[in-house]
DNA sequence: TAGATTGTTAATCGATTAACAATC
DNA sequence: TAGATTGTTAATCGATTAACAATC
């Protein structure tokens, strides 16, 4: 019954599983084998059947993976077979992309508030939400069951946000700031660090000539 | 003279270690050795020595490494010590967002122009950069020596404007569309994959607990 | 049943960490 | 010089791939 740890590496590629299914969902296909879903998603056979059973036995000898079943399955691995509640803080552009981001509603994560600390916003509507005062945060958090808090704010805001973040209950901090949190470990930290994103993007660009293989 | 390919794993990792350095340059440190940085940052001093050992001998014995140095160094290696320039396709508030993103310039990465197929915000200027019209891409492409696109648009335009690139001279493509691209192997494509992002949070909160170690 | 394909063990590969001689 | 710390080789660890017996 002990569940032993699964790596990152793994967890990393489970949402990509998904978004494939999904389409073969829409698709219309019912059934695929792991040299099938290997060929289309440009991965090994083994691979897959290698991830899929850190969770359990999803698949039939002879027969392959009910693909409807099996998107199910990896959805409830996810835990996105329940609703998360999200606040935004920053309803600068970014904050207003996610606030305006109907995919992720369908996916169970709603956005119940913006937050920003400019009196000329608080207060207004973006795409259905209502922005507040950021001195309000804290309180909101408790009185309103939020699980996750993306944070679209300037580095340094970011910083001082998640201390105060902190014994409020919220389990995940979604870090948009390019700076490195230090939160206690019961708080769940995932950065998307755009620059760093783009640096990437400029080194694969550069070297690519020698990267030919 | 021959550079053996560098693994991603290492690639992934330059970007943290180009900012640390950037914020002690900031707070006026001049040298710092592996041990100490690889505290500073939470890595091990020798995972630090390795990587930059991939690209030469950056430090001293006995010494440590030239902050200042290492952080150039590592900017050539990333490829920032050159303009690139950019055009971001999606004038919606995800194009806004990098329009409007001034580190990106600092760094050298140059937002050149806009693109949308809405004829309402053709002509009009978001931060100070035009939007065009997303006809006139390639020839906008080809004439304006436009190394990066950024995709900010749906998943079947994205598909649709990746094909429509090939063979325009670009090299990379910074994809925001929750959808793989498939792209001759001369343009790189870097993936933003935010739904991903979101899902990976969500399992890392669902699963903490077992976690623990 | 025979054929197909999984679940799982074993082999390989690659990445990380440890150790230490070289050297500033 | 003596002490510190790198560059680099060797050891370990973990992740990926291959192989195949189990079984639908």
């Amino acid at each position: 019954m002990e569940q032993r740890p699964i790596s990152q590496a793994i967890i990393k590629r489970l949402p990509r599983y998904y978004r494939y299914l999904g389409e073969l969902i829409a698709q219309g296909v019912e059934r695929i084998s792991s040299n099938e879903f290997s060929k289309l998603m440009g991965v090994t056979a083994s691979q897959i059947r290698q991830d899929l059973n850190n969770f359990g036995g999803f698949g039939q000898q002879g027969y392959g993976y009910n693909v409807k079943n099996l998107y199910e399955e990896i959805g409830k691995i996810l835990g996105i077979d329940r609703v998360h509640n999200i606040i935004v803080v920053g309803a600068g552009n970014f904050g207003r992309a996610l606030a305006g981001y109907s995919d992720f509603e369908r996916r169970g994560f709603r956005i119940k508030a913006l937050f920003d600390r400019d009196p000329e916003k608080v207060g207004h509507e973006i795409n259905g939400i209502e922005v507040h005062s950021i001195d309000e945060i804290q309180d909101y958090i408790r009185e309103n069951n939020i699980e996750i808090v993306a944070l679209t704010v300037p580095k340094a805001a970011a910083i001082d946000l998640a201390q105060k973040l902190v014994g409020t209950g919220i389990k995940g901090i979604w870090n948009f700031a390019h700076t490195d949190l230090k939160v206690p470990k019961d708080i769940v930290v995932e950065n998307v660090h755009l620059s760093e994103s783009i640096m990437r993007l400029s080194y694969n660009i550069v070297n690519h000539e020698k990267m030919e293989r």
